[in-house]
DNA sequence: CAGTGGTCTAGACCACAGG
DNA sequence: CTGTGGTCTAGACCACTGG
């Protein structure tokens, strides 16, 4: 059974995937344990745990302690969005990024806001609007709100060439966050403010970051009629 | 320097988080190598290298040979959503799992179909349309095209009562697929399906998935108004 | 060329959970 | 209780790539 051309964690990888693949392993079937497999390829126990931890994450596989390994019954497929500032975003397609500032102001939220964000519903907070463009077509409308008390620097930007998304991502350290993808209906403002028409159907992004306990800021940004958000699986 | 306290890789991790968070290591600047922090940390430097590969994944450090390990100037949030099985998805939700085939037929598709899943412009696939509902309400719409030369034994199957979606998804192996979320308007006939006005904007998830070299499927999922996808950060 | 991360190894101990 | 995956270690060699 040793068989010597297994010698690093993706080709391990790879036959693993080819029995999946080939039904040799089927879904829901136990596969053999580490050590038996580390025998039969002819490397260490580490490298195929390495190799089976992977396929564990992208969850292909459903691993347990004891119980063994398992071909996942439902192939959960990750799809992985990277999220990054939107000017890169833009950049990186090749584009020529533009940034306009709609409004800056500090305004007590409506009760919607200062409920995600868990603020005094009587605090004003830092509430920023901004188009993002690309080679001068309107590209996404940020609308964001920004908690003072735990961004106090904030307060002295004017976010008129930097954007609130850009600043935030640089100086403003944050722990975890919620995102939501949803598709809205525009506005007759947002319409105004992208260009489109009046109840285009939105691809709509919204964010909350927190700060240990705090929210940092709440974001939605509504990209042009047509975007796409794609990925591989 | 050497601190007995760091035992395992999570322990390292989140020091070297603290130490991110708190600017002790800020955006874009080098930090130590894997075997001055494992001295400093006083454990091995196959742990660290956990560790630091690990945050590396997640988008918050940049490693490179011989260049050493950099925090990421612009932190790539990684947004990972889990596609399952639509039942699967409406049952973790509490939710009763309802399902109604509404279209079933071999067609040749139009161009658009033919030529995302390069099939010849001429042949027919199957084609099915079905309605997935939550509660006895709409949830979402499946509207998707196989290739028969890839996967024969569908032609076999009614879609009845298992959805192409679940019957696909275990007994068609694929390799890799693309997938893409936008925002389209609801025309007449979605907006009589799902039960909504005309022009609704609905969320919409276009899949292409691969055997290899051949298209084994392309769905285009539409969801009920208002439907959110979430996931953390 | 030389420093860095990437990986493999053999062996060990541990944590968890199935039976 | 015991089998399984999860992890740590010390040491080694390798691959890449910056200077």
């Amino acid at each position: 059974m040793n068989n010597p051309s297994f010698r690093n964690w993706q080709s391990v990888q790879e036959e693993v995937l080819r029995r999946i693949h080939a039904r040799v392993w089927t879904p829901g079937n136990l596969i053999p344990n580490e050590a038996d497999l580390a025998l039969e390829f002819g490397c260490a126990r580490t490298t195929v745990n390495r190799a089976l931890r992977s396929l564990a994450e992208s969850g292909l596989l459903d691993r347990r302690r004891k119980a063994g390994t398992r071909v996942a019954a439902q192939p959960v497929a990750k799809a992985t969005l990277d999220i990054t500032v939107i000017r890169i975003e833009i950049e990186d397609r090749g584009q020529k990024y533009g940034y306009q500032r709609i409004e800056r102001g500090e305004t007590v939220p409506p009760l919607a806001i200062s409920g995600a964000m868990k603020t005094h519903a009587t605090r004003p907070l830092l509430h920023v609007r901004a188009l993002h463009m690309a080679d001068d077509t309107p590209y996404a409308f940020e609308d964001r709100w920004i908690n003072p008390e735990v961004v106090p620097k904030g307060l002295a930007e004017s976010y008129e060439t930097v954007s609130a998304n850009e600043w935030l991502l640089k100086h403003a350290p944050y722990t975890h966050g919620e995102i939501a993808f949803s598709a809205t209906s525009a506005t007759s403002e947002e319409a105004g403010i992208l260009c489109c028409n009046k109840n285009s159907a939105l691809l709509t992004i919204d964010r909350l970051t927190w700060d240990g306990s705090s929210t940092v800021t709440k974001v939605r940004l509504l990209f042009e009629p047509g975007h796409q958000l794609r990925t591989n699986l």
